[in-house]
DNA sequence: CGGCATCCAGCTAGATACTG
DNA sequence: CAGTATCTAGCTGGATGCCG
């Protein structure tokens, strides 16, 4: 990805490892969901059911598997109140708002070719 | 997604629309051979083989299918040389070279983050 | 309330083979 | 070379139920 021009130097080994790594974690976070989840907390706090209300379509399976990726990467911070009954509560952590910014700009992109998008959409399904 | 302060307003309707469009090429796109293509191409203009080459991991069939995706949406441009053996030849569109540079925002941030995410992993994963 | 385990229908994506 | 079709193993994710 970024480190292409590094090939063949002798850097390789360790610039390949942090690569492949980069590209896993990528991976991870270049979803549906993460993605949605992001968006969703923005700079707020919110609870687990506030953020499955928040985010059309999420079943409490993907809500709950994509909060605990996104917290092993540091990028969700989850506190717990130990109450009856319990309360949780997640927030974009200092490297989650990092990527907020992205996302938020692939937001504004969608937004900006939404009528070009569809019009490219009906010439090819023509 | 972007909308959420227009909630309840009469302008509802035909925002919700735009919405739900935006949040079904969203899904479309944020998809990580999708992003990797993207990546890939860059500025350049590749051939269907270059492209399977330079993406480490790609199937044949999912580097097929993911390029339909692209040009149905109209971020890449397919050119097709009637020459045997056939010439096939992939560039970003104008829209594509858009979500490019948020795309390579978030490799950015990727190699920003990387010791801090591998820190938070290895915390996480105790 | 939030989380986990289980079950299983449906989709995804790799392998393979064939076409122009 | 590029694309399409088929077959299929395995994964994904929704539904459900139970627990602290």
């Amino acid at each position: 990805m970024v480190t292409k021009q590094f090939r063949g130097s002798p850097e390789d080994a360790d610039l390949r490892r942090a690569d492949s790594l980069a590209r896993e974690i990528f991976s991870d976070v270049a979803n549906k969901w993460a993605f949605l989840i992001i968006e969703a907390l923005g700079e707020r706090t919110l609870r687990f059911t506030e953020l499955r209300d928040e985010i059309e379509g999420v079943s409490h399976k993907m809500l709950t598997q994509n909060l605990r990726m996104l917290e092993r990467n540091g990028l969700v911070e989850r506190r717990v109140h130990p109450t009856v009954p319990p309360r949780v509560e997640y927030t974009l952590t200092e490297s989650g708002q990092g990527l907020r910014v992205t996302v938020d700009a692939m937001c504004g992109w969608t937004h900006r070719y939404l009528s070009h998008i569809e019009a490219a959409r009906r010439r090819f399904d023509a």
